[in-house]
DNA sequence: CCTACCGATCGGTAGG
DNA sequence: CCTACCGATCGGTAGG
């Protein structure tokens, strides 16, 4: 608190006449983080074409998301097992709908037969999270990869692996 | 230090008679975690046959660690930023030769013909392990899912993905 | 929004 | 290996 107050210029113990606890300043973020993805997920499961193409649409919006949000994302992945019981179900209940707009995607595609018919849907979500959620630990916007470059190749290694 | 020293029925000052810092705990169990995975990258080098069949060795390797040695593994995944800076480099260069012997398997399958001639080698190893990793986040033992099954479902998902 | 605190916790030490 | 601490830090409060 001590540090938020001094990039705001003012003292920590300040901060108290404007929220009433850390912990609400973290369910704030957090809510912020779960409707960024959301909305981005919303948006590829509008987008015309087939399931490939809504799949790419997710992995692009995803990544924008990390890379235009990276503190906000930051906390969502890493700081919501800190949320008291009661909160942090509802953010896992907002994650658990992020996933399944995942998991419509990849079902889509099993039944019009782009993916693998065999494939196990809830598993194929987690693998693809785990590998979009991943770029925030590694990937760094001054390096050799563009963000364009980052997405194709994703989108490349999530739809391969889903056949 | 407290609850360290309570899980072996002492004072958390007690443990100052055994060991010089705090830090000198948390190089010891990373240096663990980053043998142990070194180790398995070493046999599935050495496991007989192509790419193909050395990536799954070295997939199922990767899982053994995480499954067998959890406590480490996150402490080696999630605590090596805590690291003095000099211990933090060391740790650096153990991941990347860990990486490296990924690598290894994946040019070799490049060269081999199994794997995409155009696979970006060093994005394949970070996406492999990302999925790989994850596990420890996801994963229970007690869960639906067998560890054959998961190895196997990997596996899958992983060498499809360099296709 | 600041002053002046509070109780709890943490890594660690001196001395036995 | 314990007793008895120390200084630093943290989330938070009373009162102005």
């Amino acid at each position: 608190m001590r540090d938020l107050g001094s990039e705001l210029g003012l003292l920590g113990s300040s901060l108290y006449s404007h929220v009433e606890s850390k912990q609400e300043l973290l369910i704030e973020v957090i809510g912020r983080g779960a409707l960024l993805f959301q909305a981005s997920a919303d948006n590829a499961l509008a987008t015309d074409g087939g399931a490939e193409q809504r799949l790419a649409a997710f992995v692009k919006g995803h990544l924008d998301v990390i890379l235009d949000h990276s503190d906000e994302v930051r906390t969502f992945l890493n700081e919501a097992r800190f949320l008291d019981p009661e909160d942090r179900k509802r953010a896992v209940s907002l994650r658990d709908r992020y996933e399944s707009s995942l998991r419509a995607i990849l079902s889509d595609g099993v039944e019009s037969g782009v993916f693998n018919p065999d494939l196990d849907v809830r598993l194929g979500g987690i693998v693809a999270l785990s590998v979009l959620n991943a770029v925030e630990r590694w990937y760094r916007v001054d390096g050799p990869m563009s963000r364009q470059d980052l997405a194709r190749e994703l989108t490349g290694h999530i739809t391969r692996s889903m056949k």
